[in-house]
RNA sequence: CGGGGUGUAGCGCAGUCCGGUUAGCGCACCUGCUUUGGGAGCAGGGGGUCCCAAGUUCGAAUCUUGGUACCCCGACCA
């Protein structure tokens, strides 16, 4: 068994058979190549052609558009606005902020050239020397220095504050190591943009959207996310100080789902972005900036999934029931039809998307194992026996359980089995990771339990030297300092020294 | 950037060491019939720049040289 596993090559998994996709184990060191066949055949996403890039399909990009809507309506309530700024940043712009060019130079696409010419040589097209850019353009990793510099122009007056917008991109960071949605060379992201007057507004800010993060990742994808200061050393570039939601995924690693940065003045000055206060005097406004992106795909697939497939949250599947018809000729096929046709006005009736797949050229048992695969939360299934007697199957994916059900009042049977699926997934991902979290005192036993994955909490003297050595003795970093829970200050686990709380170590992607 | 590996049909691979019929297998695809309550069966069929270039040879998927692309491990990174 384990022999095929070794010969079956990550890339390009398509015609794997579901069958074999449970023959790779979740728990195992296959755990990466399991996610990644499993993105593969579920139809989310594949390998494009230009390095370390990926395709969104459709089916994935449906999961998307449902989480980016929730989040858009999120944002909205909380009194944002949404507006473009440009792809290309100017060189010179990247510079100004000195942590942020720090941390960002070693992972940027360059612009250098803006036309092609033939190629006097031979066939194709090659770059035209003559059409060299004065300045170089960078592809955009994130988009705090384009968008100060905007703001300097927007903002004089304190009544031109706050300003709370959000903007829906791509961004490119030249990753050396890709994983589909985890890590991709191009992802899709929102991040959020936004200039106060007082430093406290600001933070208050960081922290409010920060909370939003936790809520969508809690009762949308219904993942437990720990919400926590990041150390200094893991702390956005720029920054003065970095949130982030953490979520534990199924093989023990820990997974940043999202981020909230207090930036203080620092672009402020560095984009020289002041405004005139009440009393008429010339302030450096104060900044934040936060974002979640197509990570959160990643997040999603590897907190619920199982060996058959995935396991979407009725809140963001594209479609949260699927009908299959089982018949024996054309006759019978009209009759389900007409009886499920009332079925499906019922359902979208209470608000419930539904697809009713009757295509003939697939057989029953072949689309049950597509939408498992697909994690489509609710299966109804109806044949001869179920017209004969007014009744229909019902199967939920998180339990993989089924039952006959009376078709009178079935539309209200789904809607609560809905809201029942939605929680038991969360609740059996936290379960999970209360089971993976635990305190551990002594660094010995850290060097031990570590092995074992999960979220370990742990006193830490907070200098960066000790989570230095942690990481490279252990390759655990620190994945936040928890804002919620046990406060009690102790001792650290390495030097002994005095430490104001427990933190989190993990092993992370 | 260092170490290792792989390029043969849409996908996954065998064949390469030891050169020699018409380059093969599985899946997918097309046609027909039978099937349909958990990824159907039989029969027939279509599909190839063997990564590119040069060389050796009567003859190259196979040998030699150069190039190129991708993958894995590490370094890097969220």
């Amino acid at each position: 068994m384990y022999l095929c596993i070794l010969k079956i090559k990550i890339q390009n998994l398509h015609n794997i058979m579901a069958k074999e996709l449970k023959e790779l184990t979740s728990r195992s060191e296959n755990y990466a190549q399991w996610y990644n066949d499993l993105v593969i055949k579920a139809d989310l996403a594949e390998n494009s052609a230009v390095r370390g890039c990926m395709v969104i399909k459709p089916y994935g990009y449906a999961i998307w558009e449902k989480m980016q809507r929730q989040l858009d309506d999120m944002f909205k309530e909380t009194g944002h606005v949404n507006a473009y700024f440009p792809l290309f940043i100017p060189k010179s712009f990247l510079s100004k902020e000195a942590d942020h060019v720090e941390g960002f130079a070693k992972e940027c696409a360059v612009v250098t050239h803006y036309r092609l010419k033939n190629d006097p040589d031979g066939k194709g097209v090659v770059v035209d020397p003559e059409a060299k850019l004065e300045e170089e353009l960078i592809v955009r990793p994130t988009s705090e220095t384009i968008i100060w510099n905007t703001y300097r122009n927007w903002i004089q007056s304190y009544r031109d504050l706050p300003l709370l917008i959000n903007q829906w991109a791509n961004v490119v960071r030249w990753e050396m190591r890709t994983r589909l949605f985890l890590r991709t060379a191009e992802f899709l992201w929102q991040e959020g943009h936004t200039a106060h007057a007082t430093e406290q507004e600001a933070m208050e800010e960081a922290v409010r959207m920060l909370g939003v993060y936790a809520e969508f990742a809690e009762k949308y994808m219904a993942v437990p996310v720990i919400k926590g200061v990041k150390s200094a050393s893991e702390r956005f570039a720029g920054a003065v100080e970095t949130f982030a939601i953490e979520a534990l995924m199924q093989d023990g690693k820990a997974l940043q789902a999202g981020t909230s940065h207090f930036l203080g003045q620092n672009f402020a000055k560095a984009f020289d972005v002041q405004f005139a206060d009440q009393n008429g005097n010339r302030e450096y406004v104060w900044a934040t900036s936060w974002g979640v992106s197509t990570r959160l795909m990643g997040a999603l697939i590897m907190s619920h999934s199982d060996d058959n497939g995935l396991v979407l949250p009725p809140k963001l599947a594209p479609y949260q029931v699927v009908i299959v018809p089982i018949y024996r000729n054309e006759e019978q096929l009209k009759q389900i039809n007409e009886k499920v046709a009332g079925i499906v006005e019922g359902l979208k009736a209470l608000g419930i998307s539904v697809k009713y797949d009757n295509a003939d050229n697939k057989k029953p048992g072949w689309k049950f194992s597509e939408y498992e695969l697909k994690g489509v939360p609710v299966r109804l299934a109806m044949g001869g026996r179920d017209l004969e007697n007014n009744t229909i199957e019902v199967a939920r994916r998180d339990t993989l359980t089924k039952e006959t059900l009376s078709c009178d009042g079935i539309e209200n049977h789904v809607k609560t089995l809905l809201d029942e699926i939605q929680a038991n997934i969360y609740q059996k991902a936290a379960d999970y990771r209360a089971s993976q979290m635990r305190e551990v005192n002594s660094y010995d036993e850290f060097k031990e339990e570590i092995e074992k994955g999960g979220f370990l909490l742990c006193h830490w003297d907070g200098t960066p030297e000790t989570e230095e050595r942690i990481k490279d003795e252990t390759k655990a970093t620190i994945r936040c300092i928890p804002m919620e829970g046990d406060k009690t200050p102790g001792t650290c686990m390495v030097t002994g020294k005095p430490s104001a709380q427990r933190v989190i170590f993990a092993r992370a992607y």
